[in-house]
DNA sequence: ACCGTCTCGACAGGAATAATCGGATCATGC
DNA sequence: GCATGATCCGATTATTCCTGTCGAGACGGT
């Protein structure tokens, strides 16, 4: 998992979007109050606003807000939305590899990994990042101390 | 999750090695059956040894072994040998992040993210890929069809 | 008409990644 | 001791990706 910063600036701006409901927010709004370049989160929120995740207006009162609910938004949507899939090995997605001999089960574990990192990102919202309250399956993951050591033990 | 042919490259090796246990395994090998430029897996290997799980032998009848049982080498243990830390954020262990105001909850995703990763990650050993098979909640979570789409569906 | 805002392609600098080169070094067999 | 076969390893190149910037244009509201 390596997250880009164009990917970590997509999701607090549109954190952001989230939490300031119904009203237009300005880039400069955004880039000040979450510490973004401004002119390259411009260039993110286009990429979000062609992938229908955000509307926009122009003019005096201007400036973006989610295309849909917060609510029905996941973090999966926003991460695809400005950097393509979510998983992928040497530029193939899992599904397209063929590996050959001893190789050949890395496929499924693959597979396996990008299952479980949707069962995150698809399920997490929007709106549970604006109100704070994480889903239930994740929250316990989260929790565990384990889960917060730089390196795992045993 | 991306997966840089580095790592691709180190599984596939380290796959190769465990199959073939207790002999040595030359470069060129390596390289011929598993399709990898051989002077980049040269280097590679040299860092899986540095790592203290490969063992190098010189010379005619030279080559590379695992330097542990394949069964206590997790495929978490190759990826950080040759690529770090499994997860960051804009170069930033996620534990290590500040997030401000509304992007706060986020920091809790990560840490969820990668304990699911790790969780996968630490359980597979290069002894399961070289048998082909799988721990079972590991291979539960692959023979989900719906784990094999390009786009999740619901 | 004017101001504030988004729009959007171009582009520059730097870092990371992928891969190669050439020789040094070491073990083994003869 | 010499040839051979292999690792060792720093240096180098090539390419791609990432981050961030610029500037002119389009558009909305007043």
């Amino acid at each position: 998992m390596r997250l880009s910063a164009r990917v970590d600036y997509a999701l607090r701006a549109a954190a952001e979007l989230a939490a300031t409901d119904s009203r237009a927010v300005t880039a400069e709004h955004l880039a000040t109050t979450q510490k973004i370049p401004r002119k390259f989160l411009e260039n993110i929120l286009l990429q979000l606003r062609r992938a229908g995740l955000v509307r926009s207006l122009r003019g005096a009162e201007g400036g973006y807000l989610l295309a849909r609910p917060p609510a029905e938004i996941s973090l999966a949507d926003i991460i695809r939305g400005v950097d393509g899939p979510l998983a992928n090995v040497r530029g193939e997605r899992p599904e397209h590899l063929n590996y050959s001999g001893t190789a050949l089960p890395l496929q499924r574990v693959w597979i396996a990994l990008r299952a479980s990192e949707r069962a995150i990102l698809e399920t997490v919202t929007l709106a549970d990042i604006a109100s704070g309250e994480l889903p239930v399956s994740v929250r316990e993951i989260a929790e565990d101390p384990q889960a917060w050591l730089a390196r795992p033990t045993g």
